[in-house]
RNA sequence: GGGGAAGUGUCGGAAGUGGCAGACGAGCAUGACUUAGGAUCAUGUGCUGCAAAGCGUGCGGGUUCAAGUCCCGCCUUCCCCACCA
């Protein structure tokens, strides 16, 4: 046994063994309970990199701990081996993605070993070999069989970088770029192949069935988004017959879902009008008379508000309804909106854009006609492509309508009940102030540009409302007028109060004004008018349910029952109905690219679509394929795979060239490792199942999943449905493939180190005050002049900055002086001509991710070298929050080399002679069953972090305990617990230790230790006292000792006393004999 | 703009149901053993103060005998979504 602790001789001597033992081979066994533990396949780069580690070593630990608990455990591991960077690696450097992949997998196979994972390597899973995709095909064509399946030409988010279409779930943020590449993407028409993950909507809402972080269960409902609303059927008023077109009813049932399920989409027909099944199932029930326009709204309470229409640029319908005078302007605003990237519609600043199409539509609530417009702002791809406008009650629709001078009718009432007037100076006689005064009435007084002093008034409710009205009539001089807006929208005249609640209204009360006050002329609305002035901007609309107005006789219906109501009565005359919407779009799996498993499917001339047969599977890649420098998909040029015969009639027919997502392999992969390439060597059929049932019965649905959560709304979207969808084909049967998840953060690089500032000024008590600054840039490291701390000038990195001051290492052993800045205090900085701010000084701990380019990336391989598998992996668990991550730290470290090396010498020295600790062998006992349940507990709820701080306290004990108990029974009792602890956390060292103690192969295979509460029980506890809120003492008292007598021993205690002089006692109490806490007034 | 998470020493981070804030480490300081120390061991280490004591969990209020924890109002950072009707 050689003494010292050296990882590099015993970590490769026991993975060997092990290895050779199948010590972590899982094998079906019914006497034992299972556990599969998984944690998110690599996709192989090329370098198992920190994260990595992060993310697995603490899932290994929690595997090997279940393990010893009695569980039967599954920890497998594969390779989610099919996407891009292979791809290009072949372009880049003519290597063949295949050979690049396998070629990585087999190092990454090497680096994970070295971690000592318990890793079941005969269920090994890789993605890219023709017995794992011959699976993913199997499943597609079972998806297109169920009618899960569907291909449609869609207007569909293209990376032009990638050469590829993407999931919507591929394209980030705002600027809408790829997910892998960052560069912007574009909408594309492209015939495309969709999963309907749509049909699940509400079933993926449902989290009750797992544990799953909240985080996520957020991310993924707000991800499908579910709005509950109707769908409002308006007429358009004229029929414009031109270009010939005779358009029945049916053409303008657009997007029927069930049209375009699989086989039932005519696909080759490009001549129909472009179908969406976004577009709604309009109601065969519905009177169709003239053209039908089908909006989706969440407020049918507002549908008396809806003062015009707007339907997306790329709406069908605006083809056939716009009138022809308005033809021009309208093909032109399509053009501009199509040649528009996502990107450029977006980020146009919020200002809206749009044109009239001249056409109108019926209002079914009160037969208004309202005006069709176009805009950009409302989305083909979302509800119906078409909108009602409620300009009143929508923020969105205000613009418009203020932009384009439509009207703006309020139809819900406030429910803050706030209203606003403003008085125009000399709009009302003398003494108006006093009375709104004398009314109660909340104003402000004050002067409008040279004439004079007007008045704001705040008015709150109706009763003061209609005060404020009474008196306004009382003091309006002649020839103005006043309006109240907000809860009430009411227009005072001398003559009389015109309420603005109709399009008529709004025209007349406009008229009016115009009349009285020739400025307001330019404006279109009331509300127009009403928008110039800024006081009024908060009070002009609001999107809150409130109690209905101006809506005919549903005005007044509560705001709680309104939507309910307008929506049965709209489904009673059959003008719409309720409805549900998502977000959530059906899952695009066409990728024009290589290096991924071919969509097993045919076209052919005379048939059509066809499926390839079950038994024909795999449609194997081909492995002779010539990279285009452009990107573009090989396949679509490969003679070979290109052309076939149709399964059906015998003709010819060419293959499909797309590939799907590599989301899709990920999707079941869980599942695969259940029986890896299953009967690869044996035709599939229609009934077969992808894996071995005898297995599946046993070990699925997996028990803790953990992995990033960056894969909220893909990855593990994408398996929920997966498992959905085999549970419907009836080969699976549970509902979740994973019943609880847990995430792990992100380990960023190294903190990078700060600016050198040379500071001038005076020391000021503890903060030096600076006078200038000079400063010595981050970058020029070698140039900095020594660390200075002297009695006129400090020197030293910047290690934080705030506004008043910054703190700055004044000697190379981190002592920090804090230098107060003064705002006049020139900085000198490199660069800056002018001199600089405070501001502009760079600190230390700006953290980023690690990447090769900014070179900070940590090499798990070196760090395995130097300290060995175990000390990395008890690093990993002990640095940070685990759910949480953080930047990196080299030398935190330290101390867990410090604690293992002290386990070892625990283990494997007798004490030293002369060694003075003592430790009862109660103490010993009370913490040795605390280590053990504390760690079990830790581990069992993911605390990695106090799982190694309570075994660094253990054995920070046996170290102490070591001289006095050496050798005794208690001892070896002791000492084998550590080594049971430590076992799953440092698996080659417990197990070398575990040998040395002469105990029987493997650590790994024993029972894990069990705790007796009893042993926690302490004899004596010491109870600290308060006196107001502040500890003045302590006492201690034995542990069964009752309140009576804890009381009594505080109140005996000398300083408890002390304080106590010249107080009168309120009140003692002992709440939980945790604690005394005594009330005293002074006197 | 909407939603979420989080703010605790120099740093990473501890603190079931309100009950001694700062466990365990890193760093730093002092000492011991050493040719040496980036090894090891011991001691100390929230801040102010000689001390008594006071102040301390982003800021401001509140509830309570007692608040990092609960309530109200702000600030900051990070993440997700974003013209979704």
């Amino acid at each position: 046994m050689p003494n010292p602790y050296n990882p590099q001789d015993i970590e490769p001597k026991w993975q060997a063994r092990w290895d050779a033992d199948g010590l972590y081979k899982s094998v079906v066994d019914h006497s034992k309970p299972k556990f599969y533990a998984l944690t998110m396949l690599p996709y192989p780069s090329g370098d198992i990199h920190i994260g990595h580690w992060y993310a697995m070593s603490p899932s290994d630990v929690r595997a090997r701990f279940k393990r010893m608990q009695g569980y039967n455990v599954l920890f497998p591991m594969g390779f989610d081996a099919f996407g891009l960077p292979a791809e290009n690696a072949a372009i880049q450097r003519g290597i063949h993605p295949k050979t690049w992949t396998l070629a990585n997998i087999e190092r990454e196979q090497q680096q994970l070993r070295t971690m000592g994972m318990m890793i079941d390597w005969e269920r090994e899973a890789i993605s890219c070999l023709p017995g794992y995709y011959r699976w993913s095909e199997w499943l597609f064509l079972k998806f297109y069989e169920m009618g899960l399946a569907y291909r449609k030409k869609a207007p569909v988010d293209y990376c032009p970088n990638c050469k590829t279409t993407l999931a919507r779930e591929q394209v980030i943020g705002e600027e809408h770029i790829c997910e892998r590449c960052g560069t912007p993407v574009f909408k594309k028409d492209l015939e495309q192949w969709f999963w309907r993950i749509t049909k699940y909507a509400d079933e993926l809402l449902d989290f009750s069935k797992i544990d799953w972080p909240d985080k996520i269960r957020l991310a993924q409902t707000n991800w499908i988004q579910r709005s509950e609303g109707a769908e409002v059927t308006f007429m358009v008023d004229e029929v414009i017959s031109n270009q010939g077109l005779v358009i029945g009813n049916q053409g303008l049932v657009i997007g029927n879902q069930e049209s375009v399920i699989g086989e039932q989409e005519p696909v080759t027909d490009h001549q129909l009008p472009v179908t969406d099944p976004q577009l709604p199932v309009t109601d065969p029930q519905l009177p169709v008379t003239d053209y039908q326009l089908t909006v989706f709204t969440t407020r049918p309470d507002t549908l008396w508000g809806a003062t015009f229409m707007v339907l997306s640029p790329e709406h069908p319908l605006v083809e056939r309804i716009t009138k022809p005078e308005f033809r021009e302007a309208v093909k032109a605003y399509q053009v501009q909106a199509a040649r528009q990237t996502e990107i450029e519609r977006m980020s146009t600043e919020k200002e809206k854009t749009g044109v009239f199409t001249g056409a109108y539509a019926i209002n079914p609530v009160n037969d208004a006609r309202i005006p069709i417009w176009i805009a950009d702002y409302v989305l083909i791809t979302y509800g119906t492509g078409a909108i009602m406008a409620v300009p009143a009650h929508d923020d969105r629709d205000f613009a418009f309508a203020v932009k384009f001078g439509l009207p703006i009718i309020p139809v819900i009432d406030r429910v803050d009940g706030l209203a606003k007037s403003f008085a125009f100076p000399g709009s009302v006689r003398e003494g108006f102030a006093d009375a709104l005064k004398d009314a109660g009435i909340e104003f402000t007084a004050a002067p409008v540009g040279d004439l004079g002093e007007g008045l704001f008034v705040t008015l709150r409710g109706n009763a003061q409302i209609d005060r404020y009205i009474a008196l306004m009539q009382a003091y309006l001089v002649e020839g103005n007028w006043n309006e109240i807006v907000g809860a009430r929208w009411a227009f005072i005249f001398s003559d009389g109060v015109r309420e603005l609640d109709s399009v008529e209204s709004d025209a007349e009360i406009l008229a009016r004004c115009k009349a009285i006050y020739p400025p307001v002329s330019a404006n279109r609305t009331c509300m127009e008018m009403l928008s110039n002035l800024p006081f009024y901007r908060d009070a002009l609309y609001h999107a809150e349910y409130g109690a209905m107005i101006n809506s005919g006789k549903f005005s007044g219906t509560p705001g709680d029952v309104a939507k309910q109501r307008v929506t049965e009565w709209l489904a009673e005359r059959g003008r719409g109905k309720a409805t549900i919407n998502y977000r959530l779009r059906d899952w695009l799996i066409s990728r024009q690219r290589y290096w991924g498993a071919p969509i097993p499917v045919v076209y052919c001339e005379t048939c059509g679509v066809v499926p390839v047969p079950y038994e024909d599977l795999p449609v194997l890649l081909p492995d002779d394929v010539d990279f285009m420098p452009t990107g573009e998909s090989p396949l679509k040029y490969h003679e070979g795979f290109l052309h076939t015969t149709c399964p059906k009639c015998g003709g010819h027919a060419t293959r499909e060239t797309d590939t799907m997502d590599t989301f899709v392999c990920s999707s079941w992969y869980q599942y695969a490792y259940l029986s890896p390439y299953y009967r690869e060597s044996e035709p599939a059929h229609a009934d077969s199942i992808p894996w071995d049932t005898e297995e599946a019965k046993y070990w699925v649905p997996v028990d803790t999943y953990t992995g990033g959560a960056e894969h909220a709304v893909m990855h593990l979207l994408y398996t929920r449905f997966f498992t959905k969808a085999l549970r419907d084909a009836g080969i699976v049967n549970f509902d979740e493939p994973m019943l609880q998840l847990r995430n792990q953060g992100t380990i960023l690089g190294e903190p990078r180190c700060g600016d050198c500032v040379e500071v001038t000024g005076a020391w000021e008590g503890a903060a030096f005050r600076a006078e200038g600054v000079a400063v010595y840039s981050f970058k020029d490291q070698a140039t900095w002049p020594p660390a200075e701390r002297g009695a006129t000038l400090v020197r030293g990195e910047v290690i934080d900055r705030d506004d008043v001051s910054l703190k700055v290492q004044t000697s190379e052993a981190g002592e920090l002086t804090v230098v107060l800045l003064n705002e006049a205090m020139p900085v000198a900085i490199p660069g800056k001509e002018k001199g600089g701010t405070a501001k502009d000084i760079l600190y230390h701990l700006d953290v980023e991710k690690m990447s090769k380019s900014k070179k900070n990336v940590v090499a798990p391989d070196e760090l395995v070298a130097q300290y060995g598998a175990d000390t990395v992996r008890a690093y990993l668990m002990f640095g940070w929050r685990w759910e949480q991550g953080g930047p990196w730290d080299s030398q935190g470290i330290e101390g867990v080399v410090r604690w293992i090396n002290r386990v070892w010498n625990i283990v494997t020295e007798a004490p030293q002679a002369g060694a003075t600790e003592t430790l009862s062998e109660r103490e010993l006992l009370r913490a040795m069953h605390f280590a053990v349940k504390s760690v079990t507990e830790d581990l069992e709820n993911f605390g990695f972090n106090t799982v190694i701080a309570r075994l660094m306290e253990y054995a920070n004990v046996l170290n102490k305990a070591r001289s006095a108990h050496y050798g005794s029974a208690l001892w070896d009792e002791a000492i084998t617990n550590l080594l049971l602890l430590v076992a799953p956390v440092a698996p080659h060292m417990a197990e070398e230790l575990w040998a040395f103690l002469g105990k029987s192969y493997s650590v790994h295979t024993q029972a894990w230790p069990t705790w007796n509460p009893a042993m926690l029980v302490e004899d004596e506890i010491e109870i600290p006292v308060q006196i107001n809120g502040k500890v003045r003492g302590r006492v201690t008292v034995p542990a069964d000792a009752g309140e009576e007598v804890i009381k009594a021993a505080a109140l005996a205690d000398a300083n408890v006393q002390r304080h106590l002089e010249g107080q009168q006692v309120l009140k003692v109490i002992v709440p939980n004999k945790k604690l005394v806490s005594i009330v005293v007034k002074g006197k």
